[in-house]
DNA sequence: ATAAAGTATAAACCATACTTCATACTTGTT
DNA sequence: AACAAGTATGAAGTATGGTTTATACTTTAT
């Protein structure tokens, strides 16, 4: 699919999808050979990958973890026992966030009580 | 406290300190009557508000957030609904950040199977 | 055939959250 | 007294994650 495409079916604007596929997310493909002009086509597997970068961006990763996460996950030359200690590892720091949250939650809850009491 | 002892208080350095007051989190005094310099004097209360923040901070929030957060907690005029109601609302994002950190830590997980499957 | 819309690339610009630098005054140490 | 260390202020610089602009080519619609 061109790019217009990939920007309607993932919500991604047109101008961030090149900036992704810039920074090294993705990789679409332009065959000089086979079409005259030098439009990128972007295979259907793009399209999840972008989710999977959309879910971890609201998860508060950073590009650059994104696209290390990423980079082991489709390099076949990695072992699985590699790949799936990468991912394991990000699973932790996901863990980690979620207490980090429910810590602040928490003393935003015991803040709701001290404003209750007038304590505040 | 002078600044020194509040970044070493807090952990935060002296300059970030600085970006922060500056950015309106917190305000020291330099009382001009009383001291030939116009060093700056930071209570104890700051302490823990520079503790809000970095709790907030890894949590995800923006400091634009944080400072709408902690100018109503310490707004004398606004009502005890008002001040819980924006509490509140920053809670139910805390649990949205949640939500989608889970959903996350779920494709990773899905993920750790299909790589031990050697589907990927 | 020609205008409108789509695509590509590079460079400039922007916001956020800092850090570094330059300058100048104050305090503490010897 | 003099020099190091601390403080204040303003301005410039940095990194991240984009958006905007300018230019040029290609395709599509009329």
């Amino acid at each position: 699919m061109l790019i217009n495409e990939l920007s309607k079916r993932t919500g991604v604007s047109i101008p961030t999808l090149r900036y992704y596929e810039n920074y090294g997310l993705f990789k679409g493909v332009s065959d000089q050979k086979v079409k005259t002009n030098n439009y990128k086509d972007y295979e259907e597997s793009i399209v999840e990958k972008i989710e999977m970068v959309k879910g971890a961006k609201e998860a508060g990763f950073t590009l650059s973890e994104i696209k290390k996460l990423l980079e082991s996950w489709y390099n076949k030359r990695l072992s699985l026992d590699k790949k799936v200690e990468v991912v394991n590892n990000k699973i932790n720091e996901i863990d980690s966030k979620i207490r980090q949250l429910k810590k602040v939650r928490k003393l935003l809850s015991e803040c709701i009580s001290d404003i209750e009491r007038g304590d505040c």
